[in-house]
RNA sequence: GCGCCAGUAGCUCAGCCGGAUAGAGCAACUGCCUUCUAAGCAGUAGGCCAGGGGUUCGAGUCCCUUCUGGCGUGCCA
């Protein structure tokens, strides 16, 4: 729970207010309006290791040049045991603050106090948060977007989690609707080909092609009560079972997969289950009652244009502005009577909502969907369930799969896309989980060739290996007489070469790192964190031997150096990849 | 046409609420293993932050605009 830049940025900026109000007292500066004194961490270490633009910033209400405020401040300072060892006045007006030891000391107590718990924080304490993520088709296997999707929704969990949120996990499975008619027409058409001959049934023009599919209907036909097909039964009852055993193949494949890729869900949410509740026809009714909704050409339409422009309108839009959007309404219930996937979808997130409780419900989804987010969240506005407030969607740019730089359409083996399992099949889950971990905003390629080499080009070795190097010091160490020392023995104070400073700051910057990453929904900052703290340990291991020091000296580093391993394998917990202990 | 996302080193990307001389990794080049794991370290080179305007003490970061790439704009899901 131990933020250390935290505490040093409060305490300097405490020292500057403290400063200014005795400068002020006592005539040296004039009185004003000011508050607060940003602190920050100056890119530059030869800039300070905190620095404040106080003076900078106020300048212009205090009436005096920044450079003479500064030194106002410092004629007023006392930093007498603060974390500080020093204070000076830099460049146009900045008032820069050196940290002393026992700043540094106490970083490292924290790592040693908290361990595992090291980085977690109660910022997000008593939110109940869903992430609803992959969600994919159940019809067919799982794809390079199911792939990105998987890790980043996963691992935002858990750094929502490592914030003190109440975290769900969740797979809506769509096994209503269209697509699951498709599919059982898929599977139906399949089996009357292998009962009649391939040429004496059509094939669906818009069925599912894939390999599976002829599987299934396989295995369908194999089973002792359906050796009486095609009687028996008639066609649509023929498909409602094909449908229900189509899905009972692929779904503990999916989540076989899932688990493969160290992804658990806490729920697996069934969109049938909001038909058959009649969850779906309650939602349009809602809906109809409060007037957003009217009857067109034999269906049900709900005035999405009309919700949107408010929306926008009180978002401080230009009515000119909306004009050339060109909004437009959507139907819920076709003429045909059957609820389209929005209506589910607003039903879906009623129930998330009103039923279940979330405060806050994060989906991750596709670019390709980002047409649907005004809408739905406009939807929910119109129930009065906040959707503009309380749901967030993260939208992910798609994935280029390569293989050493070639762009790779289809798998070789099978002649279609590369699915989950194939990927698993090729790469090692960490890898494919680090890789993964990107920034979802922006395109990316994924290098198959890449991700399975195991030199310097990779990234991920470069952590795991700063991991490993450490358990074998520890180990070589221990073997030679000289233990870790416990938490609090070891003589901290003596850790005062550069190489041993900046790896101390890299491990107080992990909470923010953590923090960071659930503000702004990208785990990926766990990867770049970990990067430069793998870096910084191996420049110290490089710079600071241990074995030919003086004890003290050496216990300190070895103390250090564990403390360093703490930090990256709860990184690389956070994750989900292995931290190895040989290499 | 309209909308969303992106454009920073040869490549992949960082860059917090606007702060000091724009950073890493990879690739290239030069060094460093009889010494705790060389999957490492040290160093060199590499930039009109897509272009143009504006806002201010200060802009890669904010606003306007142009250009380029991806995606979307269904009684599909």
């Amino acid at each position: 729970m131990t933020n250390m830049i935290q505490n040093a940025k409060d305490q300097a900026a405490a020292l500057a207010m403290a400063a200014y109000r005795a400068a002020a007292e006592d005539g040296s500066l004039p009185q004003a309006e000011v508050h607060t004194a940003p602190v920050e961490v100056p890119r530059d270490a030869a800039n300070g290791d905190f620095t404040t633009t106080f003076a900078l910033a106020a300048s212009k209400a205090l009436r005096q040049p920044p450079r003479a405020i500064v030194q106002a401040l410092l004629d007023h300072m006392n930093l007498e045991g603060s974390y500080f060892a020093s204070a000076e006045i830099a460049g146009p007006g900045f008032l820069n603050f050196r940290l002393g030891r026992k700043w540094y000391e106490e970083v490292c107590a924290a790592v040693e106090r908290e361990n595992k718990d090291y980085g977690r924080s109660d910022s997000l304490k008593g939110q109940k948060i869903m992430v609803e993520f992959v969600s994919a088709n159940p019809t067919g296997p799982m794809h390079m977007g199911n792939a990105r999707g998987g890790v980043l929704g996963d691992t935002l969990a858990s750094v929502l989690s490592a914030c003190g949120a109440e975290v769900s996990r969740e797979f809506y499975v769509n096994d209503a609707g269209h697509q699951i008619d498709k599919f059982a027409r898929s599977i139906y058409a399949r089996c009357m080909q292998l009962t009649l001959g391939e040429e004496n049934y059509p094939f669906p023009e818009d069925g599912y092609q894939g390999d599976d599919i002829r599987e299934l209907a396989k295995g369908f036909l194999a089973k002792e009560e359906n050796r009486s097909f095609p009687e028996g039964k008639d066609e649509a009852d023929w498909m409602t079972a094909m449908a229900e055993y189509g899905l009972s193949v692929n779904l503990p494949r999916m989540k076989e997969d899932l688990r493969r890729y160290k992804i658990e869900y806490d729920t697996w949410f069934y969109e049938s289950s909001l038909h058959n509740s009649g969850a779906v026809a309650e939602t349009a009714e809602l809906l109809t009652r409060a007037g957003w909704t009217y009857e067109k050409d034999g269906a049900l339409w709900l005035k999405t244009a009309q919700i949107m422009r408010e929306n926008l309108l009180k978002a401080g839009k230009r009515e000119k502005d909306i004009e050339k959007l060109d909004l437009k309404d959507d139907v819920l219930r076709r003429a045909n009577g059957f609820y389209t996937y929005f209506a589910a979808d607003i039903a879906y997130h009623r129930n998330k909502f009103e039923t279940r409780g979330f405060d806050r419900v994060i989906n991750i989804w596709g670019a390709d969907h980002h047409g649907h987010v005004a809408r739905l969240k406009g939807a929910l506005d119109a129930l009065g369930l906040d959707g503009s407030g309380k749901l967030d969607i993260v939208l992910m740019q798609l994935v280029k799969l390569l293989r050493d730089g070639e762009l790779v359409k289809m798998s070789k083996r099978t002649g279609k896309a590369i699915s989950l399992s194939d990927l698993l099949d090729e790469v090692p889950v960490d890898a494919a989980r680090w890789f993964f971990n990107a920034k979802p905003d922006t395109q990316m390629d994924f290098d198959l060739g890449l991700a399975v080499r195991e030199d310097s080009e990779n990234p991920i070795y470069y952590v795991e290996y700063a991991h490993a190097r450490i358990c074998s010091l520890v180990e070589k160490l221990a073997g030679e007489g000289l233990a870790v020392p416990a938490p609090g023995e070891a003589d901290l104070s003596l850790l005062t070469a550069e190489a041993e400073e900046v790896l101390i700051k890299q491990l107080a910057a992990w909470p923010d790192t953590i923090r960071a990453a659930a503000k702004n929904y990208d785990p990926s900052h766990v990867n770049r964190y970990l990067m430069e703290l793998a870096g910084c340990f191996h420049r110290f291991y490089t710079a600071c031997h241990i074995r030919e020091e003086v004890p003290a000296l050496a216990a300190a580093r070895l103390r250090l150096a564990d403390d360093a391993r703490i930090v990256l394998r709860n990184g690389l917990a956070l994750i989900g990849v292995d931290a190895p202990e040989h290499m």
